[in-house]
DNA sequence: TGGTAATGGTTGATTTTGTAACTATCAAGG
DNA sequence: CCTTGATAGTTACAAAATCAACCATTACCA
């Protein structure tokens, strides 16, 4: 069987293409708008969500390198979008949460990502995005656990 | 409405985290094997897929940026496993084609692939994939268009 | 024709990422 | 206590991606 195998329906071919299609049009308007980076929009956000939280939770929710945070963290941090509190008990953790004016850019930002996900029902259509949502869903909830692992 | 954001149900966010996920296991696979990025894989397997083609059609089938292709398409030359051969009527134009080794080297990563495409298989369920697959194809079409533009 | 724009592809410089090794702190067991 | 091992986070170095500028060639059109 010499070739049974059709990239264009492999899945994790599939995927990075569409994550970077989507994704890209995002990105675009965020960087041109704060010069940002995407760790450091999804720390924003995450922090921005979730309230406080640590490096190590971030990575958790994120599946995000820890180097990659770590860059992130600081360069929020230098903007004065972000401050650090060291953990009272234990002194390796640092406690992570937005500052007014990291507040104001994240909601500012939210608007964009808002915008963004009503502009994508308009091509999509609602159903088609929510079955498409929830197969995402299912992956990320199957892999993340495997990936802990290695 | 300070907060109407979910940062986690953001579809480019959900993309990118599925698609991380599920490449990286994948991708850990045949740079143990073989030493490849994923350019490189890509280059391949679109060339041992489609036969023949050009630098602008790789680009054109994968959204990859043209960099990156030249990079691997120079990477898998190094290696003999794709030549180069110049077009009659148009110069600037290079044809691409896998040499016998590298269709040997295609097909033996392609049946690492459709084993882990069953390997997800088992994990999701045939029809779980395949309603994501839809969704995702959808997603390309419409973006990969309007890509084109900009 | 000849000049300007567009296309195919490459290269070098810069920025981002990933990998590994490192510091500092804490946990657990003897 | 004291050693061994784990955990939180940073940093140095290498690999890879992006950006811009660049040839060479071809297409368009006044």
């Amino acid at each position: 069987m010499p070739d049974e195998f059709d990239l264009d329906a492999f899945l994790p071919y599939r995927l990075n293409r569409a994550a970077e299609l989507v994704s890209l049009r995002f990105a675009r308007r965020y960087r041109d708008r704060y010069g940002m980076t995407r760790p450091e929009w999804r720390t924003l956000a995450l922090l921005g969500n979730n309230g406080r939280l640590t490096a190590t939770a971030i990575g958790a929710l994120s599946t995000m390198h820890k180097t990659k945070i770590s860059r992130a963290v600081r360069a929020l941090e230098e903007r004065h979008w972000l401050r650090r509190q060291a953990d009272v008990d234990d002194r390796r953790v640092e406690h992570l949460e937005l500052t007014p004016a990291g507040q104001r850019a994240y909601e500012d930002i939210a608007r964009l990502a808002r915008d963004y996900e009503a502009e994508l029902r308009g091509l999509f259509g609602q159903n088609a995005l929510a079955s498409l949502d929830k197969g995402l869903e299912r992956v990320i909830a199957t892999l993340s656990r495997a990936h802990e692992k290695g």
